[in-house]
DNA sequence: ACCTGAACACCGTTCAAGT
DNA sequence: ACCTGAACACCGTTCAAGT
């Protein structure tokens, strides 16, 4: 009986963070289709059920995952010094704060896209980037058409053009089962750009595709021509 | 007898090719989550486990899904006369094709980014961009680039970033049920921008997001910068 | 108040059976 | 060769029952 009750004191009581929590840490090492309800349940040592005391249904525990990942975004951003002076620093430091945590969560992006609403959080950080952009001068208009530029960079980023999905596959398998002199043939601009940037490229193990040097080029290529629209 | 032979006969065999066309009918209809094994079966008047005698399962499907969207664009790319002599407008009008094949199957960016293989025809596609831009004095690193950029653009301008998933809904009811004032005072830049931007609408109807603009601008600003680094 | 077991209507997929 | 019914191991969710 004391038995029970010191283990019941032990076991947390549930909460909707500990499920949510539980759920991120379940989508981070499985992929987002591993968080079922009975999946997360088992995780916490309980039937699946016990959940809906603390959540409506499995619509509201996506939503509330989109949640964390943005209020992990926020509170990464607001331990940073941001350049306030320069909008262009600040918003760049911006938006890499937020592709570094997409990068720790590769199933977020895809389900932001998904879900039907907006979270509070996300227009948190939305204004974050407005602001920013319009003490440095920009018209409301631009701003706008920013954020629509950059917020679907850093999502679409994470689906890779190359390596979709699960991060860890190269090209070159891909390459060699269908044959490379097929494709030389068939898609030779292409070829001749895969060999070309496999010979560059500074790290030859990490492959010849380096989506962080691919990011960052974008994001200056728009920055530069919001800057240059600005004005 | 003959009754039952007739109606066989009227009954078109299934194939890999009707299987998908019904599938994609059934995403663009009822969204992705609505196809299943079952419910494509059954828009083709046939039993679930009839499907696997022309597809080995259902990431073949999917995998399918993908295909058919690609060969779509490609299709389109090629009853189209693409301004060949000025690479950027070649590249415009593929990413712009791209992006109207998108919109008619809002489903396939997510799609895209979610398996794990490229399939062939989306090769053919990079193909065509790779060698506009090379043809036009674009480096074979600023052409990789430029792929990387632009298709994550495509992808990603179809997970709105105020509307997401269903585009019907609007920002306003959102607004007006978390309160306004509230969110005036929270997010002061964002609520200016929302109105500026609102009162600026040509077509107040169609909202104040027209995010066909919007990618216009994306799309321009890239190729600017494009364009910029190429000389 | 919080958790549970049984049940319902769905999934994808296998396998032996029909024609 | 092509289609099917029954079955298995999974889903999300409801509801009456336990504590």
């Amino acid at each position: 009986m004391t038995n029970i009750e010191s283990m019941r004191a032990t076991r947390a009581p549930l909460t909707r963070e500990r499920v949510l929590a539980a759920a991120v840490a379940l989508a981070d090492a499985e992929g987002i289709a591993a968080v079922t309800m009975r999946r997360v349940a088992g995780e916490l040592g309980v039937e699946a059920m016990s959940l809906y005391h603390h959540l409506p249904g499995k619509a509201d525990l996506l939503d509330g995952l989109v949640d964390v990942v943005a209020a992990e975004v926020a509170t990464e951003i607001a331990g940073r010094d941001l350049p306030a002076e320069d909008w262009r620093a600040e918003v760049s430091a911006r938006c890499l704060t937020a592709r570094t945590v997409m990068l720790r969560h590769p199933w977020a992006p895809g389900l932001m896209g998904s879900r039907s609403t907006v979270p509070p959080v996300v227009y948190g950080l939305y204004e974050g980037v407005v602001g920013a952009m319009v003490r440095g001068g920009l018209s409301y208009r631009l701003a706008h058409r920013a954020l629509h530029a950059l917020g679907s960079m850093v999502l679409g980023f994470t689906q890779e053009v190359f390596r979709p999905a699960e991060a860890g596959g190269s090209l070159e398998p891909e390459l060699a089962e269908a044959g490379l002199a097929a494709i030389v043939d068939a898609l030779p601009y292409t070829a001749a750009m895969i060999t070309t940037e496999m010979h560059d490229a500074t790290d030859p193990v990490l492959g010849w595709c380096d989506s962080q040097t691919e990011f960052e080029f974008t994001l200056d290529l728009l920055l530069d021509g919001l800057e240059r629209a600005r004005a």
